[in-house]
DNA sequence: TCTGGGGTCCTTAATCTA
DNA sequence: TCTGTAGATTAAGGACCC
């Protein structure tokens, strides 16, 4: 039977969720991310936003300078998770083989639904209509014979698009797209190929494996090769197994006392630690991040002798890694902690597993008021329901 | 000039071991 | 014992994605 993958991408997710949930809101610029004055970046644009020429990614100085009287948010995960578990009810709803990628988006395997529910454009209009009917939001749909053509056909007509791409069409349907619309091809690879002479997909199609060697490495000119012909073979799994889990801040300033980097290590660790607690998971590799001024990044890392899930062990490894580093002194941007190399929690020594005690969770609501203190709002435990200070 | 947070995967270098 | 080598593993950084 022919594969048949839909990729279902939301609509400038956040921000259609901010206007639906508040019809002031409606028709105006919406800018969900940081507030503008301090560091951060733009998550999602509304399309009203976009004209002004604001989007994802962008610093949100730079927003705020492009669209003065946009109506900046800060990010509400909780109702957009809720408006993500929606979607992919809906999804699985329409078949059993649903990948979530993300937040906002899914692959559905659709092969052999065909008898079920009609053709490929008939599943994709029922998709966008359950959607709209149900979560009162706006998908773009892309349709075709593997995951790579979907995902490509689902940006094709944003917002609110259907492109269904037939095998027989997937040559010349890629061939006038730039390269910088393939998987992996980024910030530092377009110059490259435009060095070469390539600057659409076509022009990629032209070219040998040879060829692409010569420029990019020997996996990536595989991958290129392969991709811009269409060819694919991932199919749509399940959900992704999680390989690390971590947490970093950045702070408003750059800070400079090494006390306020442990404790921002500290509750950074039992962030971590809770997330590997909650999902059954022990890591055997701890990851600590530096970012000095500059935007320089440094990583370090060490593989531990026994898997853990324990916010001390992952606390007491980040600091030594910290300690010993040539950039020790900072100051520093930011900072993050992270385990790696993950095995289920029953692989961890039991005894590692105390570490969360009443105890320590009351010394960690102290550590973050006195972080609060001196830094105003950095982080946040999350602490449900209870006012702060506790 | 400014650039978050949480991830995955790849490349390369260093180190260990046979 | 010394040297060279090849392969595996670990560590660090980079590119990319949402």
């Amino acid at each position: 039977m022919a594969r048949l993958v839909m990729h279902v991408d939301m609509d400038a997710f956040f921000a259609a969720i901010e206007q639906r949930d508040d019809p002031e809101l409606l028709g105006k610029p919406v800018i969900i991310g940081a507030q503008p004055g301090g560091r951060g970046v733009v998550s999602t644009a509304s399309y009203e936003a976009r004209v002004f020429g604001v989007h994802s990614a962008m610093p949100i100085s730079e927003a705020h300078r492009l669209c003065p009287d946009g109506i900046f948010l800060r990010p509400d995960f909780r109702r957009y998770k809720e408006a993500s578990d929606g979607l992919m009810e809906i999804l699985r709803s329409i078949s059993p083989v649903v990948e979530p990628v993300g937040i906002d988006e899914a692959y559905v395997d659709i092969g052999g639904l065909g008898r079920l529910l009609g053709p490929p454009t008939e599943i994709g209009a029922e998709t966008k209509r359950r959607v709209r009917e149900q979560l009162s939001l706006t998908a773009s749909v892309g349709i075709g014979p593997n995951r790579l053509i979907a995902k490509i056909a689902s940006d094709r007509q944003k917002p609110d698009g259907l492109t269904v791409v037939a095998p027989e069409q997937v040559v010349a349907f890629l061939a006038p797209l730039p390269v910088g619309d393939m998987r992996g091809v980024g910030r530092k690879t377009v110059p490259i190929l435009h060095r070469m002479g390539i600057r659409n997909i076509g022009d990629l199609q032209r070219r040998s494996l040879e060829e692409l060697q010569g420029s990019l490495g020997a996996n990536q000119a595989r991958a290129l090769h392969l991709q811009c012909q269409g060819i694919s073979s991932d199919s749509v799994g399940h959900q992704q197994e999680r390989k690390s889990i971590s947490k970093e801040t950045t702070f408003q300033v750059d800070e400079r006392d090494f006390d306020v980097i442990r404790e921002t290590l500290l509750v950074l660790a039992c962030q971590v630690g809770r997330t590997a607690r909650k999902e059954g998971l022990a890591g055997q590799k701890v990851t600590i991040k530096a970012r000095l001024p500059g935007f320089v990044t440094y990583t370090r890392q060490r593989k531990l002798l026994e898997p853990t899930l324990g916010d001390l062990e992952i606390f007491r490894t980040g600091i030594e890694l910290f300690k010993a580093a040539p950039f020790a002194k900072g100051p520093f941007r930011l900072v993050g902690i992270g385990i790696g190399d993950l095995v289920p929690e029953s692989a961890a020594k039991p005894m590692l597993m105390a570490d969360a005690s009443e105890r320590r969770a009351q010394r960690l609501y102290q550590v973050l008021d006195t972080i609060r203190d001196r830094h105003g709002e950095v982080i946040s435990l999350g602490k449900p329901g209870k006012k702060r200070g506790g």
